[in-house]
DNA sequence: GTGAAAGCGCTAACAT
DNA sequence: ATGTTAGCGCTTTCAC
C-alpha cells in the first residue's frame, strides 16, 4: 500500500497563493485580520486545488476533532436491530445528528457501549482516547449513569444527556415525557374515558418515571383514580403482555391503556384481540414512540411521537456551539423538544359513551 | 476551552516500562522484534495507564486511520429516513458493518453524497481528504458509478461495490439477485403458478436487470411465457401502484406477482385489495427486501430477504484485510452473500389448482 | 532486538 | 495584517 499522503495540503495552498501556512489557516476558519484581496486568493488557490483540510491533522494541532460521538446501549440495540421490528431509534438518531453535523463539517460517529459492565468506564475512555471527540451524546440509560458522566465531567468533554435530567455535568434534553403522558392522558379523558390504565417502561430509565407522573397528574387534573390501573412492564413486548394482562384480567379493567413502549401497545392489542376485545370499541389504545409498525397495525395505534431525529440534532448543534464559544458554554436549564401525539385509530370513546 | 492535549500518550508508557517510543509501538501492532520479556512489561504498562493510541496521531505518521467510510445516496436515504416506512437498510447496514469494525479497531463512518450531481465527485474527494479512511464502501447506485469508481481507485483506496458487477477497481458484493429472483419464481411456479409477473425496479440499479433476468431464465426453465408479465417501477410505492396496476388490468392478469421492492409489494397488495382480489387465494405475492413491514402486513409477505448487515460486515472485513495485505489484496471475483426467501403467507396455489 | 531522529499536516503562540 | 516557530502523538526509516 505505501504511504498515503495527502494530495494536497495547506502547504500548496500556501505556495499557490502566495502567502503563509497560518494566513491560509485563518482563511479556512474565518478568523479576522486578513485583508480581503489576500482572502480572496487564497480561497480561490483551495477551490482551484481542492483542497479540504485533514481532521487528523487538525485534531494533532490541538484544535477540534469535528467529530461527534453518539453513545447508545450495546444489547438493546443489537437487540432491536437483529430482532428487525422496524425500531428506527438508530435511524433517526442518526440521520437527525448527522445531516446536522454534516451543516457545520462535522461527522457523527456511532459507538455502542455496555450499560451493565464494569468496563462501561474504560469503553468509554478508549473510544475517547481513540477518536478525541468534540462532543459526545448520551442516551437512555447512559444518560443517567453516573460513572459516565463523572467521566466525560473530569476529560471536559461537552455532553448531551438525552432522555435526563439528572445533574453532574452535560446539558439535558428530553421530550417532556410527562407532559406527553399528560396530553395522552387527557385526549383519554377528553373521549369519555374514566379508568385509563398506564403501562410503565423499565425503572432503569428516568423517563419512565416521569410518564407514569404525568399520567397520574393528569389524572388527577381529571379527577380521575389511579387505583390498580398502573402496571410496570421494561419495554419489551413479552413485559407489555404480562402487564396487559394484569390490567385487562382485574376486577375493573380500564376502558383505555396507555403503554410506554410500541412493542408494549403491541402486546396489550395482541392480549386484548385474544380475550375477545375489539380495539378501539372496548379498548383505546396509545402507545409510546411511534415507530413505523404502528402504522401498519388493525387497527393503526395513535402513539405519542418521540422527536428523536430532532432532539439528535438539537444535542449536535448545543455541542458544537458549546466547543466554539468554551467549554461551559452549554444550557443551564433542560432543553425540550416537545413530544407530539399522532391521532390514529386506536382511540375512541368508551363502551357505553354517549 | 483550551487545547485539549491526550491523557496518557505513548509517550507515557514508554517511560513507565522504561523502553523506547517504538518498542511500544511494536507492542501494540504486535509486530516482531520484541522479546517477550519487554512486551509484557509494555503490555502492562498500557493495561495500567489504560492507554489507547489516538486514530488522529496514527493517521499522521501515516498509517492507518482505522476509517471505514460507508457511502450512501443522499436522496433515497433521506426520503426513507423522513418517510419513516420502516426501511431498515441504514440499520442494517451501520450495524453490520459497524460491529465487524469493532471487531478490528476500526470505526465506520456514515456519509451521504448525492446521486445526480456535478458534484458527486468533489464530494467524494472532500470526505476523503477530510478523513483519509483506510477503505470506502459504495452502495447502489454508486456502486456503478463510474466516476466514483475511477476516482477511488485513482486514490489507491480500497473499496466495496455493494450490488455491482461492474469493472474498474475495487470489489463487488451481491446477494445472486439473479439467483433470488429465481428462487422466488420456482417456488410460485412449483405451487402451480403459470403466469407469474415481475415488477422491476429501477434501471438505475443494475440489481434491477440482474433480478429480471433471474426470473426470465426461471420463467424459461418452468416452461412458462413471460410475455406482458413484466411491468417496470423504481421501487417506489407509486410505481408499484402503476405496474401492478398494468399487470393486473391486462386481459389475461398474472396469478401471482414478485416485486422487486417492499414498498411496490404493498403498493401491489393495495392494489389487488380494491380490486377486490384476496391474497393469497386469488393472487400470490413475493417481495424483495424484507423490511419489518411485510411482517405486519395482511397477510404477511413471502419476501426475498437482502443480507444487508452481511454483506457490509463482509464488505468491512474484506477491506480491512486488503489495508493489511497491501493494495490488490481484494478478492478477484465478486463475493457472493445469498440472499434467502423467507415464506410467509401471501403464497399459495393458483385459484382452480388441485 | 532496540533506540534515536525525522516528519506527517496542521494550529497556537509569538514575532514582526 | 502577516509570517515564523514549535510542537501535537505517532510511525517510519535507519542506526546500533
Amino acid at each position: 500500500m505505501g504511504r498515503r499522503r495527502q494530495a494536497v495540503t495547506i502547504r500548496h495552498v500556501a505556495a499557490d497563493a502566495g502567502v503563509s501556512l497560518q494566513t491560509v489557516s485563518r482563511v479556512i476558519h474565518n478568523e479576522p485580520n486578513v485583508r480581503a484581496e489576500l482572502r480572496e486568493r487564497v480561497q480561490a488557490a483551495i477551490d482551484k486545488l481542492g483542497y479540504v483540510p485533514s481532521i487528523a491533522a487538525q485534531r494533532m494541532s490541538g484544535s477540534r476533532s469535528y467529530l461527534i460521538l453518539a453513545i447508545n446501549d450495546r444489547d438493546r440495540t443489537i437487540a432491536d436491530w437483529r430482532a428487525r421490528q422496524g425500531t428506527d431509534w438508530v435511524d433517526q438518531m442518526l440521520l437527525g445528528g448527522m445531516l446536522e453535523c454534516a451543516a457545520h463539517g462535522y461527522r457523527m460517529i456511532f459507538e455502542l457501549v455496555d450499560t451493565h459492565s464494569a468496563h462501561v468506564e474504560r469503553e468509554l475512555l478508549a473510544a475517547i482516547a481513540a477518536l478525541q471527540p468534540d462532543g459526545v451524546i448520551l442516551t437512555p440509560p447512559h444518560s443517567d449513569d453516573p460513572h459516565i458522566v463523572e467521566v466525560l465531567a473530569r476529560q471536559h468533554i461537552p455532553f448531551a444527556r438525552i432522555g435526563s435530567l439528572g445533574a453532574g455535568g452535560g446539558f439535558s434534553l428530553t421530550m417532556d415525557d410527562a407532559g406527553a403522558a399528560r396530553t395522552a392522558t387527557l385526549h383519554l379523558a377528553g373521549l369519555g374515558h374514566r379508568r385509563i390504565g398506564f403501562i410503565a417502561g423499565s425503572p432503569e430509565y428516568a423517563l419512565s418515571t416521569w410518564r407514569v407522573e404525568g399520567w397520574r397528574a393528569a389524572m388527577a387534573e381529571a379527577g380521575l383514580a389511579t387505583e390498580g390501573l398502573l402496571a410496570e412492564g421494561d419495554f419489551s413486548y413479552a413485559s407489555g403482555e404480562q402487564a396487559a394482562r394484569a390490567l385487562l384480567e382485574g376486577e375493573e379493567p380500564p376502558t383505555a391503556i396507555i403503554a410506554s413502549s410500541d412493542q408494549m401497545t403491541l402486546a396489550t392489542l395482541e392480549t386484548a384481540r385474544r380475550m375477545g376485545l375489539e380495539v378501539p370499541r372496548q379498548l383505546s389504545l396509545v402507545s409510546f414512540d411511534n415507530t413505523p409498525i404502528v402504522r401498519f397495525t388493525q387497527p393503526p395505534l395513535t402513539a405519542v411521537d418521540q422527536p428523536i431525529a430532532e432532539i439528535s440534532a438539537r444535542a449536535v448543534d448545543l455541542l458544537i456551539a458549546a466547543k466554539k464559544a468554551g467549554e461551559d458554554a452549554v444550557p443551564a436549564a433542560p432543553v425540550v423538544v416537545p413530544a407530539g401525539l399522532v391521532e390514529r385509530q386506536s382511540t375512541a370513546p368508551p363502551p357505553g359513551h354517549a
